[in-house]
DNA sequence: CAGTGAGCGAGCTTCCGCTTGACTT
């Protein structure tokens, strides 16, 4: 078990695999080895080398502290890293044996070996090891892992910390428990079920809509978030309403004199506003106690007129305490968002900039779920903030955030300036520039204000009334708010998302002083139009937000979470703005008709707790992987194990899904936005003729309008203009087509043939066909020039006659390359040029060779390599070169050489090895799955009559 | 999404969460 191994630790987890660990001494602290006198020496293993320096300068010499630099093993990714042991099983592909508990296949991650090799090496000059990795479920797995890889023959302990601080590691080393084996259970699970998901899931992807497409716990519902919020906005009808803005005035005295109002009552109704609007356009509360009555243009207007010169009257003033409290400090969430709407950064460039601070020590641990701060942290800020703003301006007691947030695992600190006293932006400036100085003075200024005091002040509420010449009676509002103690917002505010309604923290409004019944008159009555506006659309900082709303994804995976999708081409930006793209409706529409519970909003708040069960001992992790995989009738509802049986029903999926109902999304009446392979296009019937168009790659679903759709319709299929050719004055393009790219002409528009009619179908009249011709090899669309065109259209070229039969010889350009063609008779031809240049005479001479068969092609390109003989059948084996690339054959069986496999370098052995899987693989999978035709061809006779 | 004549080796793509360093231009 080198390279690869099942999981030694049963499925009950309990016992086996950590028994050294259970079973380890309680001796803590400064204990000295029995055997020699000298001081224990201890290895100390965290996650992050960062943190392993800095705790080795608290423990001193008698520790080693070590970093495993993450997980240290995982399940293959694929067939090349499966060991050779394990290829030939059934579940290799998977890397978890479903049949056997569910026994996950673990192995080294490759770029992990050399780290393993030296902490086998580490764990030889100590006599116990301390366990250090993260608090949380992924920590305790790879704690887990390494007992389980290094196989150490002394004690091992494991060790805790919340916050890296002397004294916290002090208290933590004498402080040691055991493993917890049930929340590294908890941990495969996890990492099992996201296995099975991803890897059962995404080949149905594969064959219903496009290769190399995928889907997961995660993405797919991130994915489904910026789909769905597209629909609402494809969806959304705007409405437009109407009010009044006035400028009144409360006399000269008055301070200011002039404040703005808006008109919100008429006849003691309440004048809509947009928030009175639904998605539909329609108003939302036209009945009831709240009614609200929309202002056209027309009658505000009017209104305005009439209210010309009234006189007006306070009617009631109210005003109430403002007080807001200040934000809780970072987290890796909070600090991605504030860094993307306060400096327009994305989630990974935070991210890299963070992971620099972090590095050089100005900066505590980036990815963190927990808003928690260490005493000296809030010692720290709070001295800052008193040195800074005065003692008045901290907040009496310290602060301390507790986050209620799903699935928190709080391991670390919060984000802040690291030390026990915090250095100011001014004082690291000349060290730190760029990103990084920015996004250290927002992590600094978010520290210090957590501690500082409460922000006061006040609101004020003022209903004005007034009657209008032509009777009605009217009343405007006013509010006002008035800051006279910022505290905190002195030292950051939060800004607000773009696309908000609200007003910022510290924005301020001032009135003049009001009392009940004091007269007032409209400086100016401005009627003003307004129109409601669909949901902005995510950007990263805001889908995050709404993924850790979830409770899906973690701190170290946000920002990746947003790559994936858009390496995947499922979602694309427009500035800030994260738009998906067609693909993206057809897959996350494939999932929820077909897979609805794995895309369920809540199925990871489900699985969650489901884990934290088997955390606590009180659920069974096979039984749950099984209900969830096999299907179950056990669990209650809502549980991830009663999502009715993945494998099965990735098979009936497979059988059932039409894909090409699945790449077909209506967009309005009959107009369709088709997913195909070369990218999206539009299609609708017309008079029984489907019409397609061309989708620009950048256009936002939502802004495919009927009349956008009209304008693609009438626009030609595109393809690039070459010129006209001279002789037939017809103009050549080049496209890209379903056998690639290729040239044509477009011929002129002829009489529109006859329609059917009646019973019987009119067959019409032969349409005259373009012709076309396949690039060569050397030429792209891009680069093609007219005269290659035609070339290329004047194909097929007559040869000549051979004179024993009288048949036609022509060369022509077909799906195997050029060749030539007598009658039924073909020949291969050696280059695409000789389509121009050969002659009767050398075509006669090919017509002579005895036709190629597939033996002879090979034997005319030499092999790539001779081997020895295979050690199964004794036959010679050689390398040669293929259709898909160089392969190893013995003149009977044939395998293509792996990821790993060099030309040059293979082994005999391995040549042998090759065979042998190919041999086993024909034997078991001899029965053809037959090709499923992936949509049927169109045929008139199809459309309903 | 163009339409033209063989016979023959597919294998790979993909998940989520921990961590950064080691490649080449």
């Amino acid at each position: 078990m080198a390279t690869g191994t099942t999981s030694a630790k049963p499925a009950t987890g309990k016992g086996a695999g950590g028994g050294r660990a259970a079973g380890g001494g309680r001796r803590t602290g400064t204990s000295t080895g029995a055997a020699n006198g000298r001081p224990t020496r201890r290895l100390v293993i965290v996650e992050s080398g960062t943190k392993a320096k800095k705790i080795q300068q608290f423990l001193g010499r008698d520790y080693i502290v070590e970093a495993s630099v993450g997980h240290i093993r995982d399940l293959p990714r694929g067939a090349a890293d499966v060991p050779a042991k394990y290829k030939g099983e059934s579940w290799a592909r998977l890397g978890v044996d479903v049949d056997n508990q569910f026994a996950p296949l673990y192995i080294i991650t490759p770029e992990k070996k050399g780290k393993v090799a030296e902490l086998k090496d580490a764990v030889k000059s100590v006599d116990e090891i301390l366990l250090a990795t993260d608090p949380d479920r992924e920590g305790e797995a790879i704690a887990w892992h390494l007992l389980d890889t290094l196989k150490p023959k002394i004690p091992v302990r494991r060790m805790v910390f919340h916050e890296i601080s002397e004294p916290a590691i002090r208290a933590a080393v004498e402080n040691l428990r055991d493993l917890d084996h049930d929340l590294v259970d908890a941990q495969e699970t996890r990492r099992i079920l996201d296995r099975l998901y991803g890897y059962e899931v995404s080949p149905v992807l594969w064959k219903k809509v496009m290769p190399r497409l995928s889907a997961g716990r995660v993405q797919s519902v991130a994915t489904r978030i910026i789909v769905q919020r597209e629909r609402e906005r494809m969806a959304f009808v705007p409405a437009s309403y109407w009010d009044i803005a006035a400028l009144l005035d409360a006399g000269a005295e008055a301070s200011p004199r002039q404040f703005p109002a808006r008109l919100v009552g008429v006849d003691g109704t309440r004048v809509a506003t947009g928030r009175d609007f639904g998605p539909d356009g329609q108003l939302k509360s036209a009945r009831g106690k709240d009614a609200a009555r929309a202002l056209d243009e027309a009658s505000a207007r009017r209104l305005a007129e009439a209210l010309e010169g009234r006189d007006l009257a306070v009617e009631s003033v109210e005003s109430k305490p403002y007080t807001r409290r200040p934000y809780p400090p970072f987290m890796t969430s909070t600090l991605q968002q504030e860094a993307g709407r306060k400096l327009r950064f994305s989630a990974d460039r935070t991210m890299r900039s963070a992971q620099r601070l972090y590095e050089n020590g100005y900066i505590t641990y980036l990815r963190t779920d927990s808003t928690t701060l260490s005493d000296t942290a809030i010692q720290a800020a709070r001295t800052q903030a008193r040195e800074l703003y005065g003692a008045e301006y901290v907040s009496p007691q310290p602060r301390q955030y507790t986050r209620k947030v799903k699935n928190a695992q709080e391991a670390h600190e919060a984000i802040r300036p690291a030390g026990e006293t915090f250095r100011t932006p001014g004082e690291i400036a000349g060290e730190v520039d760029g990103d990084d100085f920015r996004l250290y003075e927002l992590i600094w200024q978010r520290t210090v204000a957590s501690q500082m005091a409460d922000a006061r002040g006040t609101t004020v509420s003022v209903r004005i009334a007034g009657t209008a010449a032509t009777g009605e009676d009217v009343t405007f509002a006013a509010s006002g708010r008035t800051i006279t103690f910022p505290g905190f917002l002195k030292a950051y505010v939060e800004t607000l998302d773009e696309g908000s309604d609200g007003q910022a923290d510290d924005a301020e409004s001032r009135l003049p002083e009001l009392v009940k019944g004091q007269p007032l008159t409209a400086a100016e009555l401005t009627p003003e139009g307004h129109t409601t506006n669909p949901p902005a659309r995510y950007t990263e900082p805001s889908l995050v937000k709404a993924l850790e709303d979830l409770g899906i994804g973690r701190p170290s995976t946000y920002a990746s979470i947003i790559k994936t999708i858009q390496d995947r081409g499922y979602v694309w930006k427009k500035g800030q703005a994260l738009v998906p793209s067609w693909i993206a409706f057809a897959v996350v529409g494939l999932l929820e008709h077909h897979f609805g519970r794995l895309i369920d909003y809540n199925f990871t708040a489900a699985m969650e707790d489901e884990l934290d069960a088997i955390a606590q001992g009180t659920q069974h992790r096979t039984d749950w992987l099984s209900g969830f995989y096999f299907g179950a009738d056990t669990g209650s509802e809502g549980s991830v194990a009663r999502s009715g049986g993945l494998k099965k029903l990735v098979g009936v999926n497979l059988e059932e899904i039409d894909a090409r109902e699945i790449n077909s999304v209506p967009v309005f009446d009959d107009v369709v936005v088709r997913v195909g392979r070369y990218g999206p296009y539009l299609e609708r019937v017309r008079d029984g003729v489907s019409q397609r168009a061309n989708l620009p790659d950048d256009l936002p679903p939502d802004e495919l309008t009927p009349e956008v759709a009209e304008q693609l319709f009438s626009v030609p299929q595109e393809g690039r203009s070459l010129g006209v050719d001279p002789v037939t004055g017809h103009e050549i393009v080049a496209k890209e087509g379903r056998y690639g790219p290729y040239v044509t002409e477009i011929l002129p528009d002829t009489e529109t043939p006859a329609e059917t009619n009646g019973n019987g179908r009119k067959k019409a009249p032969a349409k005259p066909k373009p012709r076309t011709g396949s690039l060569f090899k050397s030429m792209t669309t891009e680069s093609v020039t007219l005269e290659d065109a035609l070339k290329l259209l004047s194909l097929p070229r007559l040869v000549g006659v051979d004179p024993e039969s009288g048949e036609e010889i022509t060369a022509q350009n077909g799906r195997y390359g050029p060749y030539l063609k007598k009658g039924s008779d073909s020949r291969s031809l050696a280059n695409e040029e000789q389509l121009f240049t050969v002659t009767l005479d050398e075509a006669l001479e090919i017509y002579k060779q005895p036709k190629q068969r597939g033996r002879r092609t090979a034997a005319a390109t030499p092999p790539l390599r001779e081997l020895g003989k295979d050690s199964a059948t004794g036959k010679p084996m050689v390398i040669k070169d293929g259709r898909f690339g160089p392969y190893v054959t013995d003149g009977e069986t044939n395998a293509s050489l792996r990821k790993g496999d060099d030309v040059e370098k293979i082994t005999d052995e391995r040549a042998s090895e090759l065979l042998a899987e190919r041999r086993a693989k024909a034997g078991t999978t001899t029965k053809k799955a037959p090709a499923r035709k992936k949509a049927a061809p169109r045929k008139k006779a199809d459309s309903k009559s």
